[in-house]
DNA sequence: GTTAATACCTTGTAATACAAGATAAAGGAC
DNA sequence: GTCCTTTATCTTGTATTACAAGGTATTAAC
């Protein structure tokens, strides 16, 4: 992945933190999103982006019952997604101090 | 500007920010950015991102006689300009506080 | 059986990072 | 004086992707 990708793909590397810490699926990770102060993304957004990580084996998942509404699928990272995880953090990192540098030299 | 355009956009913003510094020209900016940790934005990112910028009125610029080569296009801020990069300093600020909280918790 | 809440997915659009390549001007080598 | 290199800008085309908008399914409550 690059560092462009990257500019792109910061709420890619914050879903897998999140799914990290234990498995979730896409409605609460929504949520959970909004909590850390994350404006405003949609299904439309999580949604597709996780069945992008699925795809790209970052991530499985398997379907749970819910008590309410459909079936629930709760995502839980693979090795190359914990892999892609410690990558994506060396990559903010960088454009942390990046961004930092140019902005407050 | 969405809290997902600054996803895409933080470039912008530090574009912002080096022109605020001094007027600079595309060419120059490609180095400085190099400098600054940023990998790899190639002339085909920048100059469209300025020329952008400009049709915002973000920025203007003048061109003036280069030691070597064809005229050099100097930016510099308009007002406008100044706002929007204080507004994505306010923005940055926000994503690194969302984005560390979920990365380090 | 209707409503509300929960949960997922799809389609279409606009933005945009970038590679690749075109163009232009000046200076130096020969 | 013509060729090469360096400096400098711009354009075209492609792939990615954030998101709005809307659609579908399941359960509980009434």
């Amino acid at each position: 992945m690059s560092s462009t990708q990257m500019l792109k793909g910061i709420i890619d590397g914050c879903i897998l933190a999140i799914i990290q810490e234990k498995e979730i699926y896409g409605y609460e990770l929504a949520e959970k999103l909004e909590q850390y102060g994350f404006d405003s993304f949609s299904e439309g957004t999580i949604y597709p982006l996780l069945i992008r990580m699925q795809k790209e084996e970052l991530v499985t998942s398997t379907l749970k019952k819910s008590t309410a509404g459909p079936k629930r699928k709760y995502y839980s990272l693979t090795q190359k997604g914990k892999n892609e995880l410690q990558q994506f953090m060396v990559r903010w990192d960088k454009l942390q101090n990046s961004v930092n540098h140019v902005l407050y030299k």
